[in-house]
DNA sequence: CGGCCATCCTACCTACCGGTAAGTATACTT
DNA sequence: AAGTATACTTACCGGTAGGTAGGATGGCCG
């Protein structure tokens, strides 16, 4: 049986935070060694040996302020989410057409993506992957939210002749479809990042259609 | 050091297949096996143990057939790879508009893509994420190819007016985000399947762009 | 019949996993 | 000076990872 600790914090709770973590502290070193090697390796193949190693310190310093594995896992992810919620706030303040404030909420995320690549690439393996062990985390949260608004801006679109009649869910599947494609590139191609100018080509190609106004795709246009 | 067992195969050397591996198989259920816990926790946190005791066998007979834990994956990505090789070949045969065959080759491949879920999933995970100690295997050698044959047709598109005069890439990867973005609500939100008949939707979507003709999205219509 | 081969097994190997007990150092308070 | 809190450490715990040595069994063939 283990004896509590007249000094120590309780076991399983991680220090609370404090000042904001910076690079140069001990908090910080472990979160960015986590992020790397998470990025790197993947969550149950990267072992708290390596993250301690590469963040300059000892085992139970980890423990210390994180708790537990899972415990920097969710530190981790619940500061890259925090980041894009507040990216969904600032769009969602921007003003100008429905269609233009569409362009603009991809290109918002598109970016914050892009300067959050390892967290990034760790999500998408957790989120359209296995868990891997990985403690649940509601990725959900901010998916929605993020549809909901690119819902209510074609809606408006479509109230405002912009958008055409179609369903809404068809529309925002076909956009989000574009974003995340730029992302996957971002992801596995780096050398042929879209890049904003690319992200703006395809939206562009997704809203004026890929095929000539005058032929409609077939619907049976083969033999099944 | 080891001695060669005269009557073993070489230690990393897996079984040559003979006949065709069946379920009832004890090649077969391992990999079925492999199959459903790489789908449910992926390559790094599922244990060999885990594999041999859902197969029914034990742990030296999974070294026999396949070698080594990576033998394995490869064998379970390889299968599933040649299948979708197939499914191009049969697709390059289709008949029909260059816009219908196009359909017709998003249509094979997300039918696929839903009959492979687990090895689908175990291949989102490490091709969008990190590598989590799985071996190389080379994902592009296919996606290449898809892709080649998507701007094929994108291109025979555009030389019969079927599809606008555009970046062959822009079309490409506009059509490549629709396929992508239906299987990924198949893997993360299988309740909300957009089914073939979403698909085409989908694709039609884009296609027929979202925008209203005239509506030019415009290209600042926001601050920065 | 005995040897060979294919197909599997039990028991074992080394190395390593996440987590923890106990301790040390420093600063502050009473 | 003693006690407390914070920030870290060394050494250790129990369990388990992938892989292997040696063996058992059954079928086939000369």
């Amino acid at each position: 049986m283990k004896r509590a600790r007249p000094h120590a914090s309780p076991s399983r709770k991680a220090r609370p935070a404090g000042a904001p973590a910076c690079d140069a502290t001990v908090r910080g070193k472990l979160l960015d060694a986590a992020a790397d090697l998470f990025d790197r390796k993947g969550y149950a193949a990267t072992t708290v040996r390596e993250i301690v190693a590469v963040a300059g310190v000892s085992k139970p310093a980890l423990y210390y302020y994180y708790g537990s594995k899972e415990g920097i896992y969710l530190a981790l992810m619940g500061t890259a989410f925090a980041q894009a919620e507040q990216t969904l706030v600032e769009a969602r303040e921007s003003a100008g057409s429905a269609v233009g404030r569409i362009f603009h909420l991809c290109a918002r995320n598109y970016d914050l993506f892009r300067r959050n690549l390892k967290v990034a690439r760790v999500m998408y393996a957790i989120y359209y992957g296995p868990p891997q062990g990985a403690p649940a985390f509601d990725f959900d949260a901010y998916h929605l939210r993020f549809q909901g608004q690119l819902r209510a801006l074609l809606e408006e679109g479509m109230q405002a002749g912009e958008v055409r009649r179609m369903r809404v869910e068809d529309a925002m599947w076909a956009v989000i479809g574009a974003l995340n494609i730029a992302m996957e590139v971002e992801l596995c191609h780096p050398e042929l990042s879209p890049g904003p100018a690319g992200l703006e080509r395809l939206l562009r190609a997704v809203f004026n259609g890929v095929a000539v106004p005058a032929a409609r795709p077939e619907k049976k246009g083969v033999r099944r």
